[in-house]
DNA sequence: TTAAGTGCAAATCGTTTGCAGTTCG
DNA sequence: CGAACTGCAAACGATTTGCACTTAA
């Protein structure tokens, strides 16, 4: 069989990359891409089209460097993160910020839940929404 | 005080309403605007835009004729029914068939995280989808 | 007559994609 | 050179809305 094409070298990243990466780490908060794109348009150094901070979010996604959440409104949100499973958040509908919990009890529930049924393939989505403190009080 | 004024009778619901109705008794599992539009246009018998669907739907559900359900990809499903407490469900992503189940320790839980950090004004969102037995056998 | 019902086209909104120009190894 | 990267405009898909027209009490 033919040699398959030589891996290419693994490029540093641009300087845009880093600027998204770079605004991900200003906060631990869920922000949506509009949001990140938002932030990188106050910064005069960088310029940046929202369609590139829609894909270096997907690829940074994709290589669990960022983690997702759906918004309350159903947009997308990232932040900087666990690799680890996903676990699942109380965030804040205002500003993104996320206290995690786990949802032991239920999933294992959940999992008997469909074995009885005989559904395959679960997948889950559980997630809450309320007013931090800090939020608010505006 | 002027008279309020007085409340118009309720009008029979037009034929394009009974015929929302009656594509819903169809079935007990959940469907979107877009495929009940699909099978409204099946009949010969009655023509009606995708707009009035999604009115007439919009409509039954705020009158909690209809129950609403999130689709896994965001579309909103509906299907006749309890006008009961939201209960949450495992359902079919490919037929929409829906199991009820229970969230009182999940919901008892985050009830209690949500108080422990400050947080007000809480919202949830609980799905599960899979395939179930029918649908998994083509 | 007049509020309600309806349909079509256009608008929304977050997100993706086509495509052409730019950059870097 | 060629793969990656980028941006703009257009496409997308579910849903909503503006507006003019029809219908029925």
């Amino acid at each position: 069989m033919p040699a398959a094409p030589a891996p290419r070298r693994r490029r540093r990243p641009t300087a845009k990359q880093q600027a998204v990466v770079k605004a991900l780490r200003g906060s631990d908060h869920f922000r949506s891409a509009q949001q990140l794109h938002h932030e990188l348009a106050e910064l005069p150094a960088i310029r940046i089209g929202l369609t590139t901070v829609y894909r270096i979010l997907h690829t940074l996604a994709d290589q669990r460097i960022a983690e997702t959440q759906l918004g309350e409104d159903g947009e997308v949100l990232y932040r900087l993160g666990s690799a680890a499973g996903h676990s699942h958040y109380l965030l804040c509908r205002r500003c993104g910020e996320a206290v995690a919990f786990t949802t032991a009890v239920l999933e294992h529930h959940t999992a008997e839940l469909a074995r009885q049924h005989g559904y395959a393939d679960i997948s889950h989505r559980i997630d809450l929404y309320g007013t931090c403190p800090l939020c608010a009080q505006r």
